[in-house]
DNA sequence: GACTTTTATATCGTACACGATTTAATCGCT
DNA sequence: AGCGATTAAATCGTGTACGATATAAAAGTC
């Protein structure tokens, strides 16, 4: 679908470039999330992509780097190198599916399954740090998927 | 300040380690956002930050590094590089400022110019595919703004 | 007016993102 | 069974992000 301009595009650009950009917003929100998960995964010694697989393999180990991808949205030229960084520092193992020898298999290790107890306080400081009663942050992930899933909507029509 | 678990720690992770991230819905909005704006800039030969360089400069060009850093967030680290690829694209200028030589200032070049005609369409294209009303998407925005502020404040203490 | 501090940019190293391509294994079809 | 199509990872190249450091100019201090 191709889009075509109406009696609104006039309306938005604003004086500020920035000002009505909701994608620069997102952004900016996401940043800041970022910033208040490194100073607690520093200690962990995981960035915040690395947490999210971490998160995973505490959750579902073992777990296929496909799968790992599909719950994080990644594909594995980003997963690869990722993993490999994590099998560097002794917290994850990586095999070929014996059953299927295309798949890579990663599992935990001793030091990778420890770890989680490290992690267990993340949460509930991300939620203090965002102002937010649950509810009200329920709410506004729904508004989130919602605006994702009109997007992507949009760009395959 | 450092955060402390209460009695709400247990309930902030789900079976689903994904399903409560509040980071991981921005995150998963920003990328739907990215993808809605390739095809809309690929013609024009721009990335999405490249996009967001380009906006400010043609509302209010010239600026130094400085100040577009200060407008979408990012420092001379990510900006030298970026700004150097447009100017390898012949879209903008770079020079240093006679009145104070640590400043660089950074102009739009003819084909720069000429090249917000060619963008113009591209935010009412953004807003129909967010598929909201203007007024919604200002509420969200709010909220956005709000949490960001927040995640600021208590990164800071 | 030399000296310290601050400011503005640039450089370097590490780590994502992601499109495009490659390689190898499995599947599907006849 | 043979073989083209599909799938799963890996690899490659480009482009952000960003902490740490470097460099040079300007501002502040005595």
């Amino acid at each position: 679908m191709r889009c075509m301009d109406n009696e609104l595009s006039s309306n938005v650009v604003a004086d500020d470039p920035m000002e009505q950009m909701i994608c620069f917003d997102l952004y900016a929100a996401s940043q800041a999330f970022t910033r208040v998960y490194k100073p607690l995964l520093e200690p962990l010694g995981l960035t915040y992509p690395q947490y999210l697989v971490m998160l995973n393999l505490w959750s579902d180990a073992p777990l296929t780097v496909g799968e790992i991808g599909r719950r994080v949205s990644l594909e594995s030229n980003t997963l690869t190198p990722l993993i490999k960084r994590l099998q560097e520092a002794d917290l994850v193992t990586r095999r070929r599916d014996p059953a299927d020898e295309r798949r890579v298999v990663v599992g935990l290790t001793p030091r990778g399954h420890a770890l989680s107890e490290q992690a267990a306080h993340v949460p509930s400081c991300i939620l203090q740090a965002t102002g937010m009663e649950p509810v009200e942050l329920a709410d506004l992930q729904r508004r989130l998927r919602g605006l994702t899933s009109r997007m992507l909507t949009y760009n395959n029509k």
